[in-house]
DNA sequence: ATGCGGACCTGTTAGC
DNA sequence: TGCTAACAGGTCCGCA
């Protein structure tokens, strides 16, 4: 479900409930999720103050006054501000209970998510540690994505998908971005002159921007921490349109299978 | 080091 | 209507 963009919203739908407030109780239902939620969270978040909420790639940080919890939302989470008392629902794996009555609630059907803790620096923390550079800051830049590309002799669109190159692109915007380059997602790295890459980085940037001005993409279920859904699924120009004319030339939109994910392209706008 | 396939899960949808 | 297969927004791991 969240790329970058969904997961900044969420972000910032979840940030203003939670800064400045104190855990009593942390709920795990169901610990099954991508690693099992580990026992000391529950032990050592609760009595902690939330100082800051944080974000990097796709990977939620909650600072507190003894350490940092980590979050995922895999392909299907979700996180929402609810009153304490609600009974849970199906999914509703982990509830982080706040001293006013309500808590940050993880929903995710796949379980493909996280909840981790961590006492230490949590850059350090080797999830994090490995990331690419953030693409909205000044760390990120057609060099970093030109000079990674240099030993790749597979498609472009993988090296975008890798988070060890760029943090935080999905499936999604990789796709609205090579189209917005006018590259084929295909094109080996290696073989894209320094030019494209540049077009390409800036790209990546405006996408990603202008999909967290809309409030991320819901394709069917996403919701930001506010509950409500994005609306940058009316802007996307190539993913999911299958079959449907191309918004610059009027082509149909073509789709292929790069391992095992979807790539959507039009054939004559993208070489 | 890169690159590929498999793994982890459940829910929805397309097709017979 | 019902069963089955394919597919979905992620990404780590192990093996070539």
């Amino acid at each position: 479900m969240p790329e970058l963009p969904e997961v900044e919203t969420t972000r910032r739908g979840i940030a203003p409930h939670l800064v400045g407030q104190r855990v009593i109780q942390v709920i795990v239902r169901d610990g099954r999720l991508r690693w099992p939620v580990p026992e000391h969270l529950s032990a050592q978040l609760p009595g902690c103050t939330i100082k800051d909420v944080t974000r990097r790639g796709k990977y939620l940080l909650l600072h507190t006054t003894m350490g940092t919890a980590i979050m995922h939302l895999g392909m299907s989470g979700s996180l929402s501000i609810t009153p304490a008392v609600q009974p849970p629902r199906r999914h509703q794996h982990v509830d982080i209970v706040l001293a006013e009555g309500h808590c940050l609630r993880l929903t995710d059907p796949r379980r493909f998510g996280c909840v981790l803790w961590t006492q230490d620096d949590p850059g350090r923390q080797p999830l994090l540690a490995r990331l690419g550079p953030e693409p909205l800051t000044q760390e990120f830049s057609a060099e970093v994505l030109y000079r990674a590309g240099q030993r790749r002799h597979a498609g472009i669109k993988s090296l975008l998908l890798d988070s060890h190159v760029v943090a935080g692109v999905g499936n999604i915007y990789a796709n609205e971005a090579l189209f917005m380059a006018g590259i084929y997602p295909v094109r080996a790295a290696r073989r894209i002159a320094f030019p494209r890459y540049q077009r390409l980085a800036e790209a990546v940037v405006s996408v990603l921007n202008a999909a967290i001005r809309a409030g991320g993409t819901t394709l069917r279920d996403f919701v930001g921490g506010d509950g409500r859904p994005g609306y940058f699924k009316q802007s996307l120009l190539v993913y999911a349109r299958t079959g449907a004319p191309c918004l610059a030339c009027g082509a149909a939109i073509r789709q292929l299978r790069q391992g095992q994910r979807s790539s959507f392209y039009c054939a004559r706008c993208q070489r």
